[in-house]
DNA sequence: TTGTATGCGTTATCAA
DNA sequence: TTGATAACGCATACAA
């Protein structure tokens, strides 16, 4: 069990009679290299049991050989199911990925991005935290052209790329599925803070509505306080006692639609009958709770993988070049038994 | 947009007439440097905005700060928890987390070993790869004495420190709660491969069994091509089939158990007075799926906690000292609607 | 096509 | 208590 001192390309070149850097440019391929001095040197570090010393190379050059994903935690489906597309193509691509959660705090959210500005990552992938407004905390990478992206829970001004879903639309499609299924007196479960995607989803709602001809009630619109199971629950009963209930409720987050079956079916309501539901995600667990639960579309994978290759493409090009290109995914609404009534 | 360079511990060194070393010793509070120098270089280190290369210390100190985390996937609700966990004891210690997915293959998971090994982690947290039977590919952390742990999805050699639960009794438990219920003809879905930690569910399965002197029906013990919804449903359905089917079924995952039931209920079958139920890891969908369903308590987050503790408290250690130590978690049956019959 | 020399930013050793 | 210097391993500008 004896520490060996690594092997470098120091002791593989006065292995070879060679020099150190042509060492260097023949583990990376370098065209000045001659193939057999490539293949030999090559042959030689496999035998020597070389392994590169990517800090050393990340220090030489100023940047490091990883990717930083910030974002609220892991543990949602949706954003674990994010950090897998991300990883995936980093992975490929020679990138570590490494993980920092703000777990929705603002003030964790600005010591992160401190944390990994300072090692040096080759380029950031965000996904706000709920109350987050400002983005001053995120100049330092636009200012050091350390390529950004934000993705699904961007910032309302416009600094830097991003990847997402048109919130709006997609809340405007989900309520007009429930009204094409005869439903006229539809909830809204007022998840996040004004300033997130939640709220674009509801102007989607709100204007729905409006399209239909149908009156806004802000009785029908609960605010909750968290994206819980519990929280659906509780709001879903407030709704449910009104003395003229809704008949259907748009629930933001497929978390919050299984809170509102649960509530609906302990007090016996019929679903769909008596009270449609839609979901917003299409997380597992909407295509396996009692009934199936009616959900919008979340490309997740695919919007981790679009922000990695964001990443990748940036780095390839100029530093002096400017970068801001916008991904906007198309959704759409997977009709289930919650909300089938026709 | 200037490129500005960062400011290194020189320039602060300069502009307060003093060296880089008594900069660099202050930065890190050297009991060596006077109070008052320490607090004027501080200050001015902030002024100047200087961040720390965490690169160049790294390289220097021949480690990085990080701690590699390589799991099966992100995706699974019990992975993504176990992460998360780890995430925030890294964190609070100053240290990145570096994830990579084996996505179950041995291939990748010796490749990202490699990967992890050359990026100079600190340590390394693993859950094997479904089907890893050969542990060869981490010999060099260990001897390295890069400080290496294992979590829930353990070797079956002693090679270096596990955190786990005892998968022998929680199966065993499990069977022996369906046996209380009334129960006698208990099936299994048997996922997973021979050498993972479900075949110790399985062998506690089976010492319930003779325990309680059940017979053991070869027929009852289904075999799984891999630990799905789809597949539980499957397998459910060939258990419903037979001639004298089961009238529990012990699931060793709660994604399989929500199958489980779901084939249950679209053949009418009444859970649990025909079929009790339970499943595995008390992953939130238990508790949202009707009825909910019984599981055994994996404890993630803690189990998180707990290997990146260890991976800290290794690294306090002289390199000289060899470490191997044991966490067994204890764990309980969560009683729900799905197997209680009494 | 290959070699020489230097610097990336830090920390540790030795000296003052 | 502070300073000078070397070293970590690699990659590049410049020479040959």
């Amino acid at each position: 069990m004896i520490n060996k001192k690594d092997v470098t390309i120091y002791d593989i070149a006065s292995k070879l009679n060679l020099s150190s850097s042509t060492v260097s440019r023949a583990l990376r391929n370098s065209p000045s290299i001659s193939k057999k001095t490539i293949s030999k040197i090559k042959k030689t570090a496999d035998e020597m049991g070389y392994r590169p010393n990517t800090l050393a190379a990340s220090l030489r050059g100023n940047k490091s050989n990883s990717i930083g994903i910030l974002v609220p935690t892991v543990k949602q489906p949706f954003l674990s199911s994010l950090i897998s597309g991300i990883e995936v193509i980093a992975q490929k691509a020679g990138y570590n990925v490494i993980i920092a959660q703000s777990h929705d705090s603002y003030e964790d959210e600005v010591a992160l991005t401190k944390a990994l500005y300072g090692s040096r990552v080759s380029g950031i992938i965000c996904s706000l935290a709920m109350h987050t407004k400002k983005t001053a905390h995120f100049q330092k990478f636009i200012d050091k052209k350390i390529p950004l992206v934000f993705v699904d829970r961007i910032p309302k001004d416009n600094i830097a790329s991003r990847v997402m879903i048109d919130n709006y639309a997609a809340g405007r499609k989900a309520t007009m599925h429930l009204i094409s299924q005869g439903c006229n007196r539809i909830a809204y479960l007022a998840a996040g803070s004004d300033y997130s995607i939640f709220n674009e989803r509801k102007k989607g709602y709100l204007n729905a509505l409006k399209e239909a001809n149908l009156p806004i009630e802000e009785d029908l619109i609960v605010k909750l306080d968290d994206v819980t199971y519990e929280d659906a629950i509780k709001a879903t009963n407030k709704l449910l006692d009104l003395k003229n209930p809704p008949d259907a409720i748009f629930a933001p987050a497929d978390i919050l639609g299984v809170g509102v079956i649960k509530s609906a079916k302990i007090r016996g309501i019929k679903i769909p009958e008596e009270l449609a539901i839609i979901g917003f995600n299409d997380d597992p667990i909407a295509s396996i709770v009692d009934p199936e639960l009616s959900t919008v579309y979340h490309p997740s994978v695919k919007m981790g993988e679009i922000s990695a290759s964001k990443i990748l493409e940036y780095l390839k090009k100029p530093k002096s070049e400017d970068f801001m290109d916008i991904s906007l995914l198309n959704t759409d609404v997977i009709v289930r038994a919650s909300s089938k009534r026709k």
